[in-house]
DNA sequence: CATACTCTTCAAAAGTATTTGAAGGATTCG
DNA sequence: CGAATCCTTCAAATACTTTTGAAGAGTATG
């Protein structure tokens, strides 16, 4: 019933801005972004047709946009005493949702990549013990390119994994790591 | 005046698209992928000629991805004895490369964020002293929400920052952190 | 300096991705 | 049960990206 069209502070239309365009840069979509951003950003929960007239965009947009969301889990339906829409709220444990991410996104993506890889130098390992001269060359040079971007990959999927064993606890441990080795070099920002 | 069309071999084929598909994951187009596998698991240097044949690709997409693919880094121009045309190779170092692209494009990306995260910082803090309660309500909320992303964002950036340090000594150090970690829970694939 | 060859550019075409809004379900309320 | 409200779906429209190929600029060669 409330039907008071929140609108945006400059600060939040900006933050929902950049959001949505990191998350572009990541792959999603750029509403995707601008949705979470102004869940993340709203004291109480809010219905689609609040994001939709916030956000002017079309209700399916709004109801596509918000499962898509769901299904990542960084967005939650939320019941609301007495109201019969659905309400929704960004999760805001950011660690959370980042591993989440990573864990579903990512992972597959490299891991697919390896296997990829992995066959490929199957495949050389035969043509490396070719009749021809240059056919074993060739292999031979494949076969160790390939090797490399198989330790590549294997190193970003154990990169990935320690992330993620790190965020599921807290926050803090791969961070400290990280944080440790910069001390010395800037003193930058004071806060 | 060789005019042999390089056939690519499964395994190249396979590589190519894999790259392909990861760097268009990356945010890159496709061809980009393509065409540097294509160079990295050559032999000898290529010529612009060769790789449109090769991968079907028209005079102009293979310029421009050529002239990209050099913007970034990623493969260089080299001279070939007594050859009109200029030839291609990869650059094969794989840490450079990431390094190269993180360096520059994942970080103008997040100290873009950052700037904005702290603008909007700044205007909160005015409203967080509104003599409308609900104002300073909503500001304080934002603003604690916003100094998370902040401080997300600074750690991201930290970490590029450390892992763009280590690449370019090496593609060791961080790597062995990584690794250590890992060793003693999932005894998974014995190679 | 004319010719032949190569590379680049760019407007148009093809291809993708996203958004819209109307139709149809589903659920609640009287 | 019927009306009202809300959510979802999906084909069509729109917007965005990438590719094409022909025109032209640049350069080496005879």
């Amino acid at each position: 019933m409330t039907k008071e069209t929140h609108t945006l502070w400059p600060s939040e239309a900006a933050v929902s801005d950049v959001v949505g365009r990191l998350m572009e840069f990541w792959g999603f979509k750029r509403n995707m972004g601008r949705i979470w951003a102004v869940l993340y950003l709203s004291v109480e929960p809010r219905s689609a047709e609040d994001l939709r007239e916030t956000l002017k965009l079309s209700s399916g947009a709004v109801s596509m946009t918000l499962s898509e969301l769901l299904r990542w889990g960084v967005v939650r339906k939320v019941w609301v005493q007495g109201e019969r829409k659905d309400f929704y709220t960004a999760e805001v444990q950011l660690w959370r949702m980042i591993s989440r991410v990573f864990s579903e996104r990512e992972r597959s993506e490299i891991k697919f990549a390896i296997e990829a890889f992995e066959e490929a130098l199957a495949e050389l390992e035969v043509l490396k013990r070719s009749d021809d001269e240059k056919t074993r060359e060739r292999a031979t040079l494949q076969y160790a390119r390939i090797a490399q971007l198989l330790e590549l990959s294997r190193l970003g999927q154990k990169l990935l994994d320690a992330l993620l064993a790190t965020a599921k606890l807290d926050a803090e441990p791969l961070v400290r790591f990280l944080l440790g080795r910069d001390k010395a070099r800037s003193p930058s920002h004071p806060s």
